[in-house]
DNA sequence: TCGGGATATATGTATAGACATAGAGAAGCA
DNA sequence: TGCTTCTCTATGTCTATACATATATCCCGA
């Protein structure tokens, strides 16, 4: 094969077959060369074609199907990956002061409709709490939390006004399964308040529930600064990235 | 283990282990026992113990380096995937009825703000569309495209007034590597005339670039319809997510 | 005390061999 | 023709073994 030594052999191989479905060599829908046949021509075990060929059905590019061979993905369906860091990291990461400040914490049943989407019996009491981070002095994000504290034993004493819910918790209650979901709403005047923006301004907005196998343990809405941009290459503030 | 049957060895192993994270028997920066003492406690051969594991150093659940062993991580840095699925699919997925509308399409020197972010010289001229994907015959998604000719053999004759760019582009330029970044804006007035919304509105924008070997295939702006929510659990209609 | 080099160790990766299993396709039967 | 059953094949997975490699740690000498 042609390809570089990028790093290990399966690496290698997965990056040669990669290269023939991109370049048209193997066609979308059609079946190539089993395993066995290809283990012998990258002179390899067929177990390290094995793990080159997950690779790629991981990642959509193919479909494989026990007895009926690997062919080439008609409909790649590709997925990206966000990384999820902690709000504090993101600002530093930026060369920026972080602080935070929390607006309100106390204890309160679950709204019913938070309820039915997390899983949770309706008026169950959980720690809702409101906080601004910012970078520089200047408002970076706001958050609208709930915690369950049934899912985050040790949660009681904590004073968040101090330490930051975010860390704590992960620090303190790793999950078992996460869900994130983005959408645009427009500020309201809270939002608008706490962000030091107009109402209407266009926010992106990012919902992320965690569990683990207690329950739910925390649902958190999360407003950014007007402009801020999320992508799979890390996160750019307002004017560093030109879209189209 | 008390783990039931989930599928393989391997990812029972890595259920387990996880567990034990999760439930703080090994708590964050603690050294876990090492592949060879797991592979004993599982009755596994060590390479099954290192695939567990992979999966789960993978997930940012567990740091592991040569020699200094397998430990668990302080910042779990998680990674969350959205499946990108091309737009008729979302579509019909929910039972809807799929059309669309090309509203221009024509060659164009790119803009240099586009031309700096994909890596193209300025003045390139590439193909420049504007498409609006309707579902049930209300706007869905509005889509500003840039596409390069010549990183898109075969793209000559294609008149996207009768095939859906999106998926001609999808089954005849597969990419190697895509950037997807999300930001929300207020709608200008095409925006609001396009997807026959008020301007002002708050619109969900996702901004994709895919590349392949001979430079960048294409990037595209979508604005969703008011109220649409991408989530790693899939996308929602408006109304259908209860956001806290 | 402080480097610098040798050593031991945990992970990274490849291998051949084995058996399990889904499921396409053939064979048999109504 | 339509249905069931059988067979065989390609992938799924695990195993034992081997060697590579990064690097923490120890030891020693200046």
């Amino acid at each position: 094969m042609a390809t570089g030594p990028t790093q290990s052999k399966a690496q290698n191989i997965a990056k040669e077959v990669r290269r023939r479905i991109v370049e048209g060599e193997w066609r979308q829908g059609v079946r190539i060369p089993d395993e066995a046949d290809l283990a012998v021509e990258f002179d390899a075990a067929r177990s390290t074609v094995n793990k080159a060929l997950q690779l790629l059905a991981d990642d959509g590019l193919l479909d494989r199907r026990r007895r009926a061979g690997t062919r080439v993905a008609v409909d790649p369906v590709r997925k990206a990956t966000f990384t999820i860091s902690i709000v504090r990291e993101q600002v530093e990461h930026a060369g920026l002061a972080y602080s935070h400040r929390v607006v309100a914490q106390r204890e309160s049943p679950v709204p019913d409709d938070i309820a039915t989407r997390i899983g949770l019996a309706k008026g169950e009491v959980m720690v809702h709490m409101r906080a601004v981070h910012y970078a520089d002095g200047r408002p970076f994000q706001l958050e609208d939390r709930w915690i369950n504290p049934r899912a985050a034993p040790g949660l009681a004493g904590v004073d968040f006004r101090q330490l930051n819910a975010n860390e704590w918790l992960v620090r303190n209650a790793p999950y078992l399964h996460a869900e994130l979901a983005f959408s645009a709403e427009n500020a309201d005047s809270r939002d608008a308040r706490l962000l030091e923006t107009r109402p209407g301004q266009a926010l992106l907005i990012l919902y992320r529930t965690t569990w683990n196998d207690l329950g739910p343990i925390t649902t958190v809405r999360v407003a950014f600064q007007p402009g801020h941009i999320v992508g799979t290459e890390g996160n750019f503030w307002p004017g560093q990235y030109t879209g189209g």
